[in-house]
Formats: structure tokens, C-alpha cells, sequence
DNA sequence: AACTATTTATAAGA
DNA sequence: TTCTTATAAATAGTT
């Protein structure tokens, strides 16, 4: 996309290639918010420039719990570490000791993620059922208890911008100057749902990358308006369909 | 890039989000690879699909020496010289990974179980909820099938000892002697029932009929032998009181 | 999974 | 760095 046929090989000329990981790390976390966006995911983007500075992007959660769930996930049927020359006979005892701990876990983990069940026996299968069954109760026990709550935030929030719209409106119609702040601290206050993804990073040290559109990726922003609702209309959360659409 | 503009929200259509992220997760990839040859850049990605599937990919460097590098950066601020392999502490090294694993799994293990829901997300609650929905889908299929080849295993024995039955009657009617082990071969050679997890392979072609409730379809199916259960006398399997019970 | 009409991203240039 | 522009790429809708 430029002028040129993209050669897929690293650029040697150091200014270009400077210039060049700019742009096309805007152009990423981009995509990365739009995938998100666009098709609910979360994401986490780290990346670190060839002099070592880091750039990091999360979109759908926060950075620190993307890698959290990261490592539970890809710990799941990996293999263990290789037990790297076992030297000590101490240390290997301990360490032989974990390895089993983590294969029995392992095990566990795919019977409760419903893989290998065919290993299992009726008695297992009934009691991992059961098991399953209580899980599941709790956990849309627990995803409803947060989507309610999070309903009735909306509910507050879209309450307060209607009636700050309406003062707003009347100012207007008085002339009035309208102080920024006002507009921030009715906006603001938001404990609630979800934590809307913005980075809560440490890094980013160079800032706007102002392109051409509703980046919210930058900049330790210190207050945000937070929550779900920007760009000043009723948007609902992505899971708000579920409710009356099944 | 269209034949529509893309509006930065959610797309409601599940069957077009799922193509869309299809799409756009090799697109972003593809960006990421490319940042990384042209500009000699480390690049990390982390996706979570709306299901909780993860896909992942690194290039420059492997995905966890860019977290251990990630976590080291945003911790300090600047960038660490790359840890050349373990090459002091060998031992601890590994050994310290092994905790961590442990640590993660045993996070895994607790959710699965419903227990620590509180600390999810609702992102999270509804993808652990759909993998849990999964895992007892298999594990009452699973245990559905068991029961059908169980019950079926009986029958046959129940009709074969029948025979048995009518032949001795009639023997004992012509009053002919009877040969003792004639009647041990059809009666013994039987362990305990609930017998049938001992085999290698996927079990039973025999489609779910709808014994214990009501579960899906089951995506195994291969040959079956029909090997399984030497059970030799009527006595019901101890889970026989739920077909009813349910 | 393939095919295009379009929209987007971006390499060069300023 | 930022803006502009010509062009290469990505991809939404469709088949």
C-alpha cells in the first residue's frame, strides 16, 4: 500500500525504516482496535522497537489481565518445561514433585474442558457432571448479578447525560459560557462495569497518534469519561442483545 | 477496505463477525509479521475470540521471552539487554516457571469449578459459561452413550441366558445329564460391570438414544467392535436407578 | 473458500 | 513529525 511493492525484508535504510515502524505501528494498533471493536475480542499488542522501546496496546480488557488469561490458557496442554539436565539430585527431587503436581492438574483441566472424557468411567463422567453443572449454575449466577449492575450504571449514566444535556441546552439558549470542567464532571465518577479497555499502561511515552480517527490508544489520559458510553449517545454493551434477543 | 465503510462498532450478525474476525485476525498477523521483518521489531499478539478461543503470535522473538521482556520494561521503564538463556540459576529458573504454571493452572481449575467467579469479568463469565456449557454437552453425551452400550450389553446377556434356560429345560426334560462347565461358560468369565472405559479408541456408533436426558450430538463416531461389558448376570449397573430417576 | 468493488493503509515526496 | 498523493493491500459483501 504506497508506492512501491512492499519487499518483505528489513529496511536498511535507518531513517525509512524508523519512519516506516511509525506508521505501521499506528496502522496496527488500529486493526487491533477495530478487531476488537468490530468483532469483540480482546486484544494486547506488545511491541518493541529495534532500539528496545516498548510499545504496548490492549483493547476488550486491560493489558495485565489479557496476559493473565494468556498464561492460563497457553499453560493448558503445553508441555512441561524440560527438565533441563537435572544436575542436583535435591533440586530434582522437588522439581519431579511439581512435574507430577502439573501433570495431575493438567488431567483435571481437560476433563472439566470436556476433553478426553472418553477415558473416563460412568462413575467419573457422573460426578464431573455434577461438578460441571454447579460450575455453570454459579457462573450465570455471577454474569447475570454484573450484567444487571451494569444495566442499572447505564441506566444512572443515561439518566445524568439527559439531564446535563438539558442544562447544557438551557445555558445555550441564555448565552452562557459553559465551563469544559462542568461537562467533565458530570461525565466522570465512573466506578462501574467493565473497565473499557484504555490503557492503564505504564509505557507510550510518545503520544497522539493523532490518525484520522477516534483513537482512544495513548497517553496516560488521567481522567477518561470512562465508561461504555462515549461519543454521547446510548450505545449499549455489547452483551445487551443477550438479554432480550434469546 | 470494502465494499462498505466500516462503522467502528460491534457487528450484531454472529455468522459475519465470526468471518470478520476470521479475516481480520490473519490480516493483523500479516501486519505484525511485516513490522516486524521490515523494521526489525519483537511483536507480540494475544487474541481472545468472543468464545475465549486464543490465538496467538510472536515474531522476532519467542512470545514468552517478549512477556518475561514485556514485564521486566513495564515494571522499570526502559528496555533490559535480553537475558542471554538461563545461565546462572539453571535451577531456580525452571523451577520458579514451574510455580507459576502451577499458579495459573490452579486459577484455571478454580473457575472451571465455579469457584472465584467473583473475579471474572462478564467477558470472562461468558466465555468460561460457554465453555463449561460445552464440557457438560460431551460429558453427558459421553456418559449417555456408556449407559446405552452398557444397557445393550445386558439385554444381550439377559437374552442369552434366557437360551441358556430354554436349552436346560429341555435337557433336563429329556433327562439327559448336563455338562457342568457347558453352564459355567455361559454364566461366568464376568467381572463387575461398569467395565467400559478400559478401550483405546472412541466407542459405539450407536446414536445417543435419550436415556439419561436430554444431551447433543457427540462428535465422535468410529468402528465399534462392540467388544466391552463381559458382565454375565442381570444385576443392574449401580447408575441404572438415574435413567429413571432423571 | 474465491471473487471483486471499494475502502484503507502506507511509501514517497514535500 | 505531519500532510499529501499515488498506489498497493486489505477486506465487506457476495457467490
Amino acid at each position: 500500500m504506497g508506492r512501491g511493492r512492499v519487499q518483505l525484508r528489513r529496511i536498511e535504510n535507518k531513517i525509512r525504516r524508523q519512519v516506516t515502524f511509525s506508521k505501521r505501528r499506528t496502522g496496527l494498533v488500529k486493526k487491533a482496535q477495530e478487531i476488537s471493536v468490530l468483532c469483540d475480542a480482546d486484544v494486547a499488542l506488545i511491541v518493541f522497537s529495534p532500539k528496545g522501546k516498548l510499545f504496548e496496546y490492549s483493547a476488550g480488557s486491560s493489558m495485565e489481565r489479557i496476559l493473565d488469561r494468556y498464561e492460563r490458557c497457553s499453560y493448558v496442554g503445553q508441555d512441561i518445561p524440560t527438565p533441563s539436565l537435572d544436575s542436583q539430585g535435591e533440586c530434582s527431587t522437588e522439581y519431579s514433585k511439581l512435574l507430577r503436581m502439573i501433570d495431575a492438574m493438567q488431567i483435571s483441566l481437560r476433563h472439566l474442558k470436556g476433553e478426553e472424557v472418553d477415558a473416563l468411567s460412568i462413575r467419573e463422567l457422573q460426578s464431573l457432571e455434577m461438578q460441571l453443572d454447579t460450575s455453570l449454575r454459579r457462573t450465570r449466577s455471577r454474569k447475570n448479578q454484573l450484567m444487571v449492575e451494569s444495566l442499572a450504571q447505564l441506566q444512572k449514566k443515561e439518566k445524568e447525560l439527559k439531564e446535563l444535556k438539558k442544562q447544557l441546552t438551557k445555558k445555550v439558549d441564555q448565552g452562557e459560557d459553559i465551563e469544559p470542567q462542568n461537562i467533565s464532571q458530570g461525565l466522570d465518577s465512573t466506578p462501574p462495569c467493565e473497565t473499557p479497555h484504555l490503557l492503564p499502561g505504564p509505557i507510550s511515552p510518545h503520544p497522539p497518534l493523532s490518525i484520522g480517527d477516534t483513537s482512544q490508544m495513548n497517553e496516560v489520559g488521567e481522567e477518561d469519561t470512562g465508561i461504555l458510553i462515549r461519543s454521547g449517545n446510548t450505545t449499549l454493551p455489547h452483551w445487551m442483545p443477550r438479554l432480550t434477543g434469546e
